[in-house]
DNA sequence: CCTGAAATTCAACGCCTGATGAACTCAACA
DNA sequence: TGTTGAGTTCATCAGGCGTTGAATTTCAGG
């Protein structure tokens, strides 16, 4: 019998609150100007309660990290269909990701990356053992080339993303998905399977 | 009669040494998390004599950012020659910037712009007025479409920017100019003299 | 030499940070 | 009903931050 008496765990709403604010906060000011007080004050709680629950700042971040963004489940989603319009796809899968719900979490990581190490690292290795990685597999490309091309995706995504969210440049910033989707789209479709110069097959 | 008497400015190895010191550390560790007190160490100074000369750290960071990149220069250098290879020439102007001793600096604001505020406004202010404007005027583009056109440009150099400099994604942080010039610049031309969907016309 | 201004140092201020541990409340079980 | 343990609060720690102002050193002018 594992628990035998004493307050059952109740109210986990407070539990929920914190993280949402957490959500938020780090994807406003990033992981180091998100201060632990900033995000208890924002869930209306007791500093000291953040610890209680998540214990250190370190594991809050991931705790928010952890649920929202499952890459197995969209690349195949942005892969599904004729190879001609992948490009398309996946800019509109992206945008559709960082616009929902869910990107609060992703553009917090995405705004931590540039200006803390480990964050980065997080970013990075993300970025390239589970998206990336699964993308070239799932798309039989040329091995030789298939590291370089999916860099080259990267670049074009993560420099939407930038434009988008966190520079806010217009008219990207209020531009429609589909709008973005055509312009971009063929961009990243060049990216994938467009011949190459032979520099690359090395 | 100005100065009439007490000692000369003299030695100004030091202002310069918190200058150089200033540049790394920022560009490490972006705005905030670059403190006074780490880059007076790294220059082998009291930090007194840091605000001594600067007065705070916000001039600092400007001082740093005054001099070393100067767009009145580099866009033309970019933009000159037939537009067909335009977009070619502008990665490799920009990622010329970038690999010089001077894109410390300039990676310095671009680390700084996603977890702090004024210095994300700072780089868009930057961008839009001095690089991307200019670029447009310079290149007579269908004032319709050049403002969607120049911040398409703009996603795709800060993304490989991103890639290659911060996030240091294989093979990209390692692959030189040439190649990711001639796989990045179709790309860039594209977005800059390519027909566009009709959507752009509004 | 001596004066005075610049260069430099030192100690301290007030504030914010992440984190800790003890105290208190209170609902649920024995 | 009394015990238990989770939920919650509070005071506090040690440390880093940007900044300040006064003291001290250094050195070129008159």
């Amino acid at each position: 019998m594992a628990r035998r008496s004493g307050r059952r765990p109740g109210n986990q709403d407070t539990r929920e609150s914190i993280l949402e604010a957490a959500r938020n906060t780090f994807a406003e000011k990033g992981y180091d100007q998100a201060s632990i007080r900033a995000i208890a004050g924002d869930a209306a709680v007791d500093p000291a309660l953040v610890h209680h629950y998540f214990g250190t700042k370190e594991k809050l971040f991931l705790a928010v990290m952890n649920a929202p963004i499952n890459p197995a489940e969209l690349v195949p989603q942005a892969l599904a269909g004729p190879r001609e319009q992948a490009g398309e796809r996946l800019v509109r899968v992206a945008l559709g990701v960082w616009d929902s719900p869910a990107g609060t979490a992703a553009l917090a990581v995405f705004r931590s990356a540039l200006s803390n190490e480990w964050t980065a690292r997080l970013l990075r290795d993300f970025v390239v053992t589970q998206v990336l990685r699964r993308a070239v597999s799932e798309m039989t490309l040329d091995p030789a080339e298939a590291e370089m091309r999916s860099a080259l995706v990267a670049t074009q995504i993560a420099g939407t993303i930038m434009a988008r969210y966190v520079l806010k440049i217009e008219p990207l910033a209020s531009a429609d998905i589909d709008t973005l989707a055509a312009a971009i789209g063929p961009n990243v479709q060049r990216f994938l399977t467009d011949p190459m110069p032979e520099v690359f097959k090395s």
